[in-house]
DNA sequence: TAATGGTTCGGCG
DNA sequence: CGCCGAACCATTA
């Protein structure tokens, strides 16, 4: 039996742009999901992939590489226009996803600023919606922050949304 | 239904 | 400031 995520594994590409490494598959025309973690073999095991496979030379894909690429390079780099597979996932949890895509590169805003802009007072649904965020960066989890100013969480780990908010200049070293 | 979060807010020391 | 405890609410078991 073929999953979607089996069938768009030929869209599967994996770089190391900082200390940690980065998969991203795609579909024919969008982004079906981005996973963080310290370990290539870590990817393939988050991503639930078993073979190694070829790169593929998927426009998107290769837009998406460079652009991830830059990005870490420091460039201030627009992800918003993006088309993202959503389908499967709760209302909900797209809402959640959406508003976050409109905080703006460099900016945070808390986990209640996000649940208010969707009308509903659940800023802790908010963050378990973040937690599983299958779109990190593109969507851009990171900015989301607590109301007192504390960093919160972050499911891969959150030397890595520290580092993240570093590359977009809203933390010092 | 109960438990679980990437939370918030008020209260107290 | 730091440490509770209660309250918020969408998932999941």
């Amino acid at each position: 039996m073929l999953t979607p995520l089996d069938r768009a594994m030929k869209n599967l590409l994996i770089i190391k742009p900082d200390l940690f490494w980065l998969g991203m598959v795609v579909s024919e025309r969008k982004v079906v999901r981005l996973c963080f973690s310290y370990s290539e073999k870590g990817i393939r095991e988050g991503l639930g992939i078993k073979s190694s496979q070829r790169p593929s030379a998927s426009s998107l894909l290769q837009s998406l590489k460079s652009d991830m690429t830059d990005y870490w390079k420091g460039m201030r780099v627009d992800f918003s226009g993006y088309p993202l597979d959503l389908a499967g996932y709760s209302p909900f949890y797209k809402k959640v996803w959406t508003q976050t895509r409109l905080i703006p590169y460099g900016e945070v805003r808390s986990y209640k600023w996000v649940a208010e802009a969707i009308g509903t007072r659940g800023f802790r649904a908010v963050g378990k919606a973040l937690g599983n965020n299958p779109f990190p960066i593109i969507v851009p989890c990171h900015r989301v922050i607590k109301e007192d100013g504390g960093l919160g969480g972050f499911s891969s780990g959150l030397a890595i949304k520290r580092r993240l908010l570093k590359i977009e200049g809203f933390l010092k070293d």
